[in-house]
DNA sequence: CGGTATCCCATTTGATACTG
DNA sequence: CAGTATCAAATGGGATACCG
């Protein structure tokens, strides 16, 4: 399978990594949620290359998740900010941090911690069901997966058995 | 700065995309938490060639996110699982999922729902402080950078501006 | 400052074949 | 089945320069 027919695949993280399976892609999202908005600032913090920050900008304002703001100071400069379904990335970013502060420290603590305003505590978030508000693991949720994907994986694998 | 370099600087974001922020390693994870395990049923899902396979096992094992057992029966193969450092990326995958759940459906449904054991109900996690309990949001949470992460990104900032 | 264009090298990877 | 080898094609990306 192609790259680019990964979109199409029936499962949700193969869809979300055709927008943000890249590598710099993610640190682009990181620097919008950090406040970074000027194309420099996104070339200085990210440490990918112009023409990089420039594909993987428009890349995601194609896919949606910025949104390119011309910015009225006479310089024809513009600013790169999240749009809803680029803040709905919240999470991911998120556990994605909380998971590199947990497994790949280098031993001085939290790079960028976070603290809860409504108890003031310093937090690692976790997951919790959105019905029930209890926290949630691997084994208490069970994966129900739909007649479709089914259908998909199972056509998967008798095409790799020939 | 070379992608090599990525998993150096002072985030955790980027440290955890330099042993994840690849086209194809995402999947190979997804599949490790459905239960796949040998390598052609992980060619056979995850629809990557299998040289590139084979370098995201051996990446992922590296890195200590799966681990490589072989299997006792008399034909020299091998399973991989998810190690503990593997099994907490459960938040991320979730995230992810949930994330393309949302935004790029196809219309018919989510492909894997969840449903949470608990409470008995379907659903879409969401992150809670770990100490409060509490659903948290990017709104109820503030960043308190490090000092050395503050030191790296200014040091980053000039050097870009010279 | 805010990007784009070009050049050229390094890496990725799809196709195919092969081996234990 | 569980991978590895090879090769060609495509893509990615760093350096540098350039333009409004």
């Amino acid at each position: 399978m192609h790259w680019d027919d990964v979109g199409s695949q029936v499962c949700s993280i193969a869809r979300t990594m055709s927008v943000l399976g890249d590598r710099w892609t993610m640190l682009v999202v990181r620097e919008a949620f950090i406040g970074t908005k000027t194309f420099d600032e996104f070339v200085a913090y990210t440490g990918a290359a112009p023409q990089v920050v420039s594909a993987r900008l428009k890349r995601l304002v194609e896919a949606g998740v910025l949104k390119k703001e011309p910015v009225a100071d006479g310089r024809s400069r513009s600013e790169y900010l999240l749009s809803e379904m680029g803040q709905d990335l919240y999470p991911v970013v998120c556990t994605i941090m909380v998971w590199g502060d947990r497994w790949l420290s280098d031993g001085r603590g939290r790079p960028h911690a976070l603290r809860h305003t409504g108890c003031g505590c310093v937090t690692s978030p976790k997951l919790a069901c959105d019905a029930c508000g209890k926290f949630v693991s691997r084994k208490t949720l069970t994966g129900e997966p739909s007649p479709s994907m089914k259908r998909y994986r199972a056509q998967m694998f008798n095409e790799a058995s020939q």
